[in-house]
RNA sequence: GCGUCGGUGGUAGAGUGGUCAAUUACAACAGACUGUAAAUCUGUCGCCUUCGGGCUACGAAGGUUCAAAUCCUUCCCGACGCA
């Protein structure tokens, strides 16, 4: 029997410095790095998303970054094809795949093996459910699709919205415990962590450095390439904020607080998401001696 | 100094005799998440509780009333107007 491949993933909360880290296990284990982050697929979007630069990367290679066009909606199922293929690549040449990113969504869509049903998402369809109320909307699904009605979240028309798409498609799908999963990957994961009131300041003095280095012109490109306000919206925080302050909806210094604050909670959903899994191992990346015991455990891991 | 309006929970801001521990929003905290995930959604939110309830609260002190955040008096503070 052959032994599953080994990836590395590195996950955390936003500002948390997971790029450094990742480069610099990179450069230890001959790693490239795969982006983890739905945003930073996007062209176009960087200083927003805190993409990392060319000399960041000290010539690491990094894939999934500028490989989507911020206009159309790049979804988590595109992203798992494209991330297994980068992964065999990346296998193939001899070097360690590295996952690292904040999106756990899109991490786990690798790693946990998850099958996503084959439907692609159908705009006609998701426009004249917008405009249904939450009640209507469960009604329908629990119409076509009694299983998925009895877990789903009622509150939530996005969910709902997307339940209907697939049980329009498929009609009723197994319940989720039932799907057996395949697990492609021996996977070792470490979550990089700091505390919250760190956090927090390094969150505000990120966004002011940002706007220094001209986030908010980077946002008036896009708008001058043609992303309407409404898809800004869509791609939330700064994209969403500084939008809203070129409208003149916000004054610049609402606009820097309120993307402040949004980040924090942003940043604790991804807490919520993260810690929910007890295998990964937590690191502060300040702290010297826990880089290096977690260096060491990355190369066992490894053997 | 006189006059007017106002002082409500971490903040903004409703309430103007009982149904008020006090609408709502924000913040804070916790959580969900299977093709929009930086999105979307949920819960808690004065203190104590054996979850029945108990206690302290709407600038302060008195008063009216069976009952006051709500009415009256005085005081303190703020804004505006007149001097």
């Amino acid at each position: 029997m052959k032994s599953k491949p080994k990836i590395i993933v590195i996950l955390g909360q936003t500002s948390t410095g997971k790029s450094d880290f990742a480069v610099q296990m990179a450069k230890e284990i001959s790693g490239e790095i795969i982006s983890a982050d739905s945003r930073q697929v996007y062209k176009g979007m960087d200083l927003g998303t805190g993409k990392i630069t060319k000399k960041e990367m000290r010539c690491v290679p990094h894939h999934l970054l500028d490989v989507a066009n911020p206009k159309k909606v790049f979804t988590v199922s595109d992203y798992k094809k494209l991330a297994e293929k980068k992964i065999k690549e990346i296998i193939k040449r001899g070097n360690v795949p590295i996952i690292c990113g904040g999106t756990g969504f899109y991490i786990d869509a690798i790693i946990s093996g998850q099958v996503f049903p084959e439907v692609p998402p159908n705009k006609k369809l998701r426009e004249q459910l917008i405009k249904k109320s939450k009640e209507e909307l469960y009604k329908i699904l629990k119409k076509l699709d009694k299983n998925r009605a009895e877990t789903i979240d009622q509150n939530n028309p996005v969910r709902l919205i997307r339940a209907i798409e697939i049980a329009q498609a498929l009609g009723t799908v197994p319940k989720l415990a039932d799907v057996g999963r395949l697990q492609k990957y021996e996977v070792l994961k470490i979550g990089l962590t700091l505390p919250d009131e760190l956090l927090k300041e390094r969150i505000y003095k990120r966004i002011l450095l940002r706007i220094k280095k001209g986030m908010i012109k980077e946002v008036e490109n896009l708008y001058k390439k043609g992303l309407s306000w409404k898809r800004m919206e869509e791609l939330g925080l700064e994209y969403r904020y500084i939008s809203q302050y070129l409208q003149g909806k916000l004054t610049k210094e609402t606009m820097i607080d309120k993307l402040n604050i949004e980040t924090w909670h942003y940043a604790k959903r991804q807490k919520t998401w993260f810690k929910r899994d007890k295998e990964t191992i937590w690191l502060n990346p300040l702290n010297k001696n826990e880089i290096k015991s977690v260096e060491k455990k990355i190369k066992d891991f490894l053997k």
